[in-house]
DNA sequence: CGTTATTTTAAACGCTTGTTTAAACTGCTT
DNA sequence: AAGCAGTTTAAACAAGCGTTTAAAATAACG
């Protein structure tokens, strides 16, 4: 394996367990086995690792999630279930790509939102905005009551709920082990999330008497 | 004002803009304009300050929000709009305890389960128990049916959904005033959140056909 | 084989981090 | 006024950080 791949390996692993922040090259190039200036060398510089991380998942991820997501808008009036479930397989695909890859991918998300002052926001927003695009046109499709300011926050909402749950989807799994003697995986959490969020953007309009 | 409060203060609104990680103790000083090494006096490291700084809102915060629960028990059968709105007063509670102190203490509740990984969520659920159980007993009134183990999901989808909002919460302001023309405030984004929890955590249960 | 080009390596760079030290200063009591 | 506990201060500490350098090792090619 190249000493490229074995950094981006050891990075993500990282990464997704302490953050981008908490995560020195030191460590990343220690477990990778190569030496601390190959991260200089082949990548420039930190920051620049964590977009190459970041966009060898959306790379992977973005094409899949697009064609899912407009297959979905091709039925006359999909359901916000069927809409949340368009991302199913796309991430599960991630685990054939990469050893645990869907959870690594989802914990990063989740960091990248809250570390680094989102500056991770911009490189998604700004790189993949199909994805974005298309979950949108899905959405109003299956709501199209929905006015674009509730559209707006409730999509953050559920960003906030899958990002979250995702980012400490370990601790949750191993939780849910010890209390209900489940053993749970990955997969399971995302079949759990989605009626809950579908339900919420599918929460009635509330009454327009706010001030 | 006393240095002790002083840099309570400047911590405050350090760690919720930036994190823990992110806000280092000269950062701090430096805004209080005390001494770098009274941080290391008053408070004896930098984990006890923080510690000191969720501690500060958590004694204010967690009676009213029991009783608050508590009084949504006493009816017969509340409605989880009911349960969630009972959160309402007692964080924007915080805004008379100081300037954007809901705000502040709700993104720092997202720092804390993000950064230093989760040293924070042992702090609460062992120093503040009595506000998870009352909600939990609240949430069951509300909605009887759920299982023990849906709950536990729901409840930390709901978790996620509020510090990730939360913890974004300025620049989601920011972007409805621009794409909306909307001024809103914190207590704006916490009445829009509350229908979205309510319709998730009141989501029917799935059928139990999972493997 | 010899000569480039690419990659790896050890060492050092300058800087920031949290923490500690010991001296200076403050306000109070006797 | 002297002494004393509580507090503040400047300076230094060791450790860790991301990054750079220049030499050594390896690979590629005519």
């Amino acid at each position: 394996m190249s000493t490229k791949n074995k950094i981006l390996d050891a990075a993500e692993s990282l990464f997704a367990d302490k953050g981008f922040n908490g995560t020195s090259l030191r460590e990343i190039t220690s477990q990778a086995e190569v030496n601390l200036a190959a991260v200089n060398y082949h990548f420039g510089s930190k920051k620049e690792l964590i977009k190459a991380v970041m966009s060898r998942y959306m790379n992977e991820l973005s094409p899949r999630l697009e064609t899912a997501l407009i297959q979905i808008c091709e039925s006359e009036s999909p359901s916000l279930i069927e809409v949340f479930s368009a991302f199913i397989d796309p991430l599960l695909s991630l685990n054939e790509f990469k050893n645990n890859g869907t959870s690594n991918f989802l914990q990063l998300l989740g960091r990248g939102y809250t570390d680094s002052q989102g500056f991770l926001r911009w490189f998604l927003t700004t790189q993949y905005p199909g994805v974005i695009d298309n979950f949108v046109i899905a959405v109003h499709k299956a709501y199209p009551e929905l006015s674009a300011e509730e559209m707006f926050w409730r999509l953050h909402f559920t960003m906030g709920t899958v990002v979250f749950t995702m980012s400490s989807s370990e601790a949750l799994i191993d939780i849910a082990k010890s209390d209900f003697e489940r053993e749970l995986q990955i997969s399971d959490v995302i079949h759990n999330v989605i009626p809950y969020v579908a339900a919420g953007v599918g929460a009635p309009m509330p009454s327009n008497t706010r001030s």
